[in-house]
DNA sequence: TCCTGTGAAACGGTTCACAGCC
DNA sequence: GGCTGTGAACCGTTTCACAGGA
């Protein structure tokens, strides 16, 4: 059906599905692509465009059915799964990531974590146990892990990112401002978080500049 | 000089500037745009465009001055001066950015932290006092906050922010999974750590369909 | 010669507008 | 009448290609 669906297209199919899954809740069994748009940040045109990449799910004259497009939603973003990741880096951030409720809500389980400061392995964190960062192919494999964390110091991402990839992960989210190269078919997202507050450091700039 | 940024550029931008910081270390002088490509993730096309909406700061034939184009682009992002930012929700994520240690070495001085939970009101972080949230007004004032941080429950974000942006903060980095309205002139950014996930869960079940 | 700076072309994503179905 | 699905127009961004200065 598809062919190159956009980054940004995948986003807003993120803030679709959210606003469905309030809407089932609230009672409505329709909706229009007006009323997800406004919800999800967007224009009607736009919702109808980004759904007719993956067919045709509503009805003419009538809207989209809450319940049917939040479940086509939810296969088209493989969330009729669950999902099993390995977070490797237990410090500060690393704990806050396993700690996110909304990972495991969403279908995806943090189900190792690895450090390579043995001060930290051995921790039991819930039911998981902080493993050395040695260990990395050996858990990859044995728990058939698919994605990774990385929140990690930057000098280290790539080797690790080797690794995980060469022990079968297929998507890396890398939380260290660096980037990373993985061969294709390996996918890979970035959260920088300095980089946002530069950006809003930039807007705020614009704004003097323009007055 | 520049009239309208696209978010993209902005973001390389910051790629450039610590591309030109690592290479300021590792001596050479002058680099061309085909060298901050590769680094910044780009093609050297994408660098000269990028620039070119700010001024020419090259030489033909040479390249760019290193010390120069870093000092140059500083400038444009505003890294020149520093910026005092206010954290709201001191639970995980909230300790976990706090102790990050990229936004004081980037310019970004986390001066207050607030949190509506009496229990975790009083704590010391090294050498700011958690804070009760309904004092948010008078921190932002006295302590002249133009950037806020929020990492609080989705439903209370919409409130904070209204107060925040009230108070005179002109950029949001907001961490809730929740979108949030701000007039016009404040600067305003997400960062949704579920959503990246979903956008990998994608790309993988994509690369399954097409087997 | 080398590499920047920049118009022009190509591309891709968004918006428009309407035909078609409920 | 109302709302979807979609080709066409539009617009911003990226890439190309080359003129021009070091």
């Amino acid at each position: 059906m598809q062919k190159h669906v956009s980054d940004s297209t995948v986003r807003r199919l993120s803030h679709y599905l959210r606003a469905l899954e309030s809407l089932e809740l609230e009672g409505p069994f329709t909706v229009s692509s007006e009323e997800l748009a406004q919800r999800g940040g967007t224009t009607a045109a736009q919702v109808r465009k980004d759904l007719s990449h993956f067919g045709s799910f509503g009805k003419r004259g009538l809207g989209y059915g809450v319940p049917k497009l939040a479940a086509k939603l939810r296969g088209i973003l493989r969330l009729d799964r669950r999902w099993r990741v390995a977070l490797v880096g237990a410090g500060r951030i690393g704990s806050a990531l396993f700690a996110y409720p909304d990972f495991e809500l969403r279908g995806f389980d943090v189900v190792a974590v690895l450090d390579s400061d043995p001060a930290k392995v051995g921790a039991c964190w819930g039911a998981v146990k902080v493993t050395p960062a040695d260990r990395l192919e050996e858990i990859v494999r044995a728990l058939r892990i698919e994605l990774m964390i990385l929140a990690i110091p930057a000098e280290a991402v790539q080797e690790v990112a080797d690794r995980a990839v060469g022990a079968g992960v297929r998507g890396i989210l890398n939380f260290a401002p660096r980037q990373v190269r993985v061969p294709s078919g390996v996918h890979l997202k970035h959260v920088n978080l300095v980089m946002e507050l530069e950006a809003l450091s930039f807007a705020i700039g614009q704004d003097g500049s323009k007055a």
